[in-house]
DNA sequence: CCACAACCTTTTTTT
DNA sequence: AAGGTTGTGG
């Protein structure tokens, strides 16, 4: 083992060495948080405790396995697999497993997904004879999961006033009923939902003080990574764990907690000191990360929070540069200045591509940069937004493997009863889960039992249908426990249909799903062998149980190679790059739906995510805004100052933004952001003839500048028109899109007025001279 | 009763 | 992009 005692500071090395009693450390961005942890629990080894004795909890997988990675280079792999490392999900469902028969579980049960629990929601909402348009299925997920995490149960949440109030006002008083309705059905269908892996773990703790008993002997030492982001939950069940041994240490930074949409208290870390009165505190206030500016440009920003932990983060690295602010007029002009950023800076620094990062709020707002990043030939990856197991076609197969698993899993069943198309449609799935629903029992129980489903309304030819799906699933479910991962899902996938269903269809798009699906089967493979060397059991069922919890950071297949990366602030915690872009930072000041002020703890969050963005950051940093976004067509106007204002000037280079070709405000856009040149018309209905579609080109030749490309859709009972243009720059693209309906054969076009004229003839010019050159 | 096509709507952040 | 809805046709 190397002599990792010498590389820490002194604050970072009392920290490692002092591992008896309750300990809080207070870790600032970039502060050696991880070495920390890293080095702590190989001392704990080196000092002859157990692996087995130790629990490390953590945030996300990512962040488990690179830890455990770097104690296994100091300890070796043969004592770090022993350790209970991993997400709070990912251990107590462990465990949960383990002692699935004392609460009524199986062994075997399914983690619901935010997909499943929002449809399983919504068939609760229908059978309530409620209407989803005013319970919408998130928002009552997302009252069901706050209730959760507070460990409030169907029950208390009926009888607490407060919360009947909150509903009340919000027009949604029977959730307290879909909430209990959702519950009884997950129990039903022998599944847990995400939120329900804490609840329960609780629940089980507390009615069962011999279980308990048994996990607190096991786990003398409990370390804690992001206790500022722990929900109530969490942080109950850790509370738990360490009331005989105390040897309890947190690591967290209160300035970094941005997870309250999930629950996180702040609290929890604010509190340590209550609960754990004999507890030592360690300030770890050294940014070895990034340049005096950043920590100082971050810190003048956290400053503005009302409650924090005093600690003072400073850097002894290089000053460093003003941190650049870059303004746009729209976000593809947002785009085309990040990319041109890369480009100078690359070409100035001699950095490579895997040195920057683009970061944003939300997911949707990478698709602009994609676009540009590709037409400028710029290489980048992209984390987050759909999860590969969350795809469609994973989700399908998966769902074929839940089933066979867990046969009461009714969200798999209503997925896969039809696909491949069976010929039993949404008719016959209605009246099978009203059966079941009607008497308690799974989808599946019906579905098995033609008695059942003759009394539930359906037809002999129907019920013969669904026999031979029954009986395919009946089949595997006889066959899985004793056949290897590998091979099972290989026949699953083939004799279910869905290999030969995807092997058909030849369009791009399918190709893509097929690929996908072998890219399944291959991990699936690699699982099968990796658990035979190690003489692990290799069935699908160990292969699925930590399936559903796993994030797409975890598919790190091109990892090493040059590109730009762009992800969620939220998913960059933990990361740093040489260069970061924060962008879109109009729409961090005014998040999707929101209207009116910010509450102060929304502001304080918003101010911390930009804390952490900022702090990602080695030595340089960009900040953008576009000043007028496109949503939902329509321009929107932002006023980003207001944010950017709360960080102390003298930090800031705000650039004078750049003249703009005129043509760029009009951009490229796609279809939906053209919208809002459409004025109101009125609306005709035209049927469906498709020797209509002569005459459309026709009109649309009539109404476009000559030299122009047109186009026409083939909607059944309106005239769509347009034109293309290629832009040396921007490539080919949609220009306009004009929409009239017409009735019958008397064509009423919607003209264009003459802005909209203008802009075409303009565009119109712009191809011929691009094709001039 | 079901399949399929076309169109519309919606899109915080993570386990 | 995926789910929901509507309309057509078998």
């Amino acid at each position: 083992m190397s002599n990792y005692l010498e590389s820490l500071n002194s604050a970072q090395r009392e920290a490692v060495i002092n591992t008896e009693g309750a300990s809080l450390v207070i870790a600032g961005a970039g502060s050696g948080k991880t070495r920390v942890l890293t080095y702590r629990i190989a001392h704990l080894l080196k000092k002859g405790i157990e692996p087995s004795a130790i629990l490390a909890l953590t945030f996300t997988n990512k962040a488990a396995r690179e830890m455990k990675e770097r104690i296994a280079s100091e300890v070796g792999n043969n004592v770090s697999r022993h350790l209970w490392m991993g997400t709070f999900h990912a251990i107590f469902s462990r465990i949960l497993r383990a002692e699935a028969a004392t609460i009524g579980y199986p062994t075997t049960f399914t983690i619901y997904d935010t997909q499943d629990s929002k449809s399983l929601i919504k068939s609760v909402i229908k059978s309530l004879n409620l209407e989803d348009a005013t319970y919408k299925p998130g928002v009552i997920l997302n009252r069901i999961s706050t209730a959760k995490n507070n460990l409030i149960t169907p029950v208390a949440y009926h009888q607490n006033a407060q919360q009947r109030e909150a509903d009340q006002a919000a027009r949604i008083p029977r959730t307290s009923e879909i909430y209990l309705e959702y519950t009884k059905r997950c129990k039903n269908a022998g599944a847990m939902d995400f939120d329900d892996l804490l609840l329960i773990t609780n629940i089980l703790f507390k009615n069962h003080p011999d279980i308990l008993a048994k996990y607190q002997q096991t786990f003398l030492y409990i370390l804690v990574d992001e206790y500022q982001d722990t929900n109530f939950s969490q942080y109950l069940i850790v509370k738990r764990l360490a009331e005989t041994h105390q040897n309890i240490c947190v690591v967290g930074d209160d300035a970094q907690s941005i997870y309250s949409f999930r629950g996180a208290r702040i609290e929890n870390i604010l509190n340590f000191k209550n609960d754990y009165p004999g507890f030592a505190t360690y300030k770890l206030e050294q940014n070895y990360r990034s340049t005096q500016v950043i920590v100082d440009a971050a810190n003048s920003l956290i400053a503005k929070n009302k409650h924090q932990l005093q600690k003072t983060v400073f850097s002894e690295n290089a000053k460093g540069e003003r941190i650049k602010v870059l303004t746009a007029t729209n976000e593809h002009d947002e785009g085309y200045l990040v990319a041109n950023e890369i480009f100078d800076h690359r070409m100035q620094d001699h950095d490579n591509f895997s040195d920057f990062a683009i970061l944003y709020r939300t997911n949707a707002q990478s698709r602009v940069f994609e676009e540009i990043l590709r037409k400028r030939n710029i290489p980048y990856k992209i984390y987050g937004g759909l999860s590969f197991y969350q795809r469609k076609e994973i989700k399908d197969i998966l769902s074929y493997f839940r089933l066979i698993i867990n046969s009461k899993d009714d969200e798999s069943f209503k997925r896969i009863i039809n696909y491949p198309a069976r010929g039993i449609g949404a008719t016959t799935l209605n009246k099978l889960e009203d059966a079941a629903g009607i008497s308690g029992c799974s989808i599946w129980e019906v579905a098995t039992y033609p008695e059942k489903m003759l009394l539930a309304g359906l037809n002999v030819g129907v019920i013969k249908k669904i026999s031979v799906f029954t009986q395919l699933i009946s089949k595997f479910s006889n066959q899985f426990a004793t056949t290897e991962a590998y091979e099972m899902a290989n026949k699953i996938a083939s004799e279910s249909g869905i290999l030969s269903e995807l092997y058909q269809d030849k369009s791009p798009e399918n190709l893509s799903r097929y690929e996908n699906t072998q890219e399944l089967l291959n991990a699936i493979q690699d699982f099968s062998i990796a658990a035979k060397e190690e003489g692990r059991p290799d069935g699908l069922q160990i292969f699925m149980e930590d399936v559903a919890l796993l994030t797409d950071q975890d598919n790190d297949k091109e990892g090493d190679t040059d590109k730009v990366t762009l992800m969620t602030v939220h998913s960059s915690k933990g990361l740093e790059f040489k260069n970061v872009f924060i962008v879109g930072l109009e729409e961090n000041l005014f998040p999707s739906g929101f209207s009116g002020t910010l509450t102060l703890s929304e502001l304080e969050e918003e101010r911390r995510l930009f804390y952490v963005a900022l702090t990602r950051s080695e030595n340089q940093a960009w900040l953008s805004f576009a000043q007028q976004r496109f949503r939902w067509g329509k321009p929107e106007f932002c006023n980003p100052s207001r944010f950017i204002g709360e960080i102390d000037h003298q930090f800031l280079d705000v650039q004078n933004s750049r003249s703009i070709p005129q043509f760029r405000n009009q951009e490229l856009r796609d279809d939906n952001s053209n919208r809002h040149l459409q004025r109101d018309e009125t609306k005709y209905t035209l049927p469906r003839r498709p020797e209509l579609q002569g005459q459309r080109m026709q009109i649309a030749k009539s109404v476009l500048p000559s030299g122009s490309e047109p186009f026409v859709s083939d909607s059944p009972d309106k005239i769509k028109l347009g034109m293309f243009v290629e832009h040396e720059r921007f490539g080919r693209g949609k220009v306009l899109n004009i929409e009239g309906k017409m009735p019958d054969m008397k064509a009423k076009v919607f003209f264009p007025n003459a802005g909209e004229k203008n802009l075409l003839l303009k565009f119109a010019k712009l191809k011929i001279s691009d094709q001039a050159e």
